[in-house]
DNA sequence: ATAACTGCAAAGGCTTTGCATGGAT
DNA sequence: ATCCATGCAAAGCCTTTGCAGTTAT
């Protein structure tokens, strides 16, 4: 049987960082990129430009970047992480066809935490909130909005 | 390289359902419980019950009885999924530090997606929100709660 | 007979980690 | 000299799948 520690461990950053070409050659290309790639994806992106770099490499940077607060790690729900090369709070919007993900152009809702002080019994820290829906190309896929109309239900509002 | 397809597979159902022994205890273990277990959790669960279940049946069934729209399954940002024995829609809050999640008492904001109409190219479906926080047991737990501030910036409001 | 289902074990997919090497201070 | 960072490969974790045998219609 498995038996995971659900308990996140805190990244471990080290006590002094160093801008390696790979970690700025990550960065860069994660800031170049709005499309909040997945870890593989990033990967090629930055292979073009340094064609020895390793996976592990960039799946060490992203988390050293994410502790230091330059970039965001996405964990989205039931599927891979992404990466967003814009820190601060916002928003997403992810096609439930192919994955894709957009900023939500909406500001954060912060009271929202309020409805539930006095009706819960955890201590309340924040929010994650992503939106549901088809990119413009799965838009025009009727295969892909087949697909939308039986996953609403199951998708939607969870 | 790996290249998964990010396109979400439509959960398939067999023409014909057969409530077996091994369906029905999974359904009904899941129900009991209102703690929203992981599959390997409920898999502990059935286990007392038939000692014989497998872990890939319980999965197996798990997904199918999803389709039918008789459970739930929440996935998670970022960690397994876990599953809800009640079908209807609700948000939930979890615990960023055990995993454990409860129920949200708070009703579905319906209206949520009217704010996107217009300045999106999506075409909306809907939305997935998810309260985090620290449940009482870590709430009273130095450890958790020095966690819970560090992580603050990096949990909440993605 | 057919089709759904099961247990078992293996494979899959994404992510993390161990280790020897390399580079900066 | 020290310590962080890298490439490579292996391991880890959760989940899915192939297959042969079982059960209900």
């Amino acid at each position: 049987m498995q038996t995971r520690n659900t308990t996140q461990p805190e990244p471990e950053r080290p006590a002094k960082f160093r801008m390696t070409r790979q970690r700025r050659v990550i960065l860069e290309e994660l800031r170049r990129e709005n499309a909040h790639p997945t870890a593989d994806m990033l990967y090629e992106m930055v292979r073009l430009r340094l064609p020895h770099v390793s996976l592990g490499t960039v799946y060490r940077n992203l988390e050293i970047l994410t502790a230091l607060g330059e970039i965001q790690t996405l964990e989205i729900s039931g599927s891979q992480k992404r990466y967003d090369g814009i820190p601060h709070k916002h928003y997403h919007i992810r096609c439930i066809h192919c994955g894709r993900m957009d900023d939500a152009p909406i500001a954060p809702l912060n009271r929202l935490e309020d409805t539930l002080y006095g009706s819960t019994v955890y201590t309340i820290i924040g929010h994650r909130l992503e939106f549901l829906g088809l990119c413009p190309e799965c838009s025009r896929n009727d295969e892909a909005r087949r697909f939308a109309e039986t996953a609403l239900p199951a998708e939607a509002t969870l």
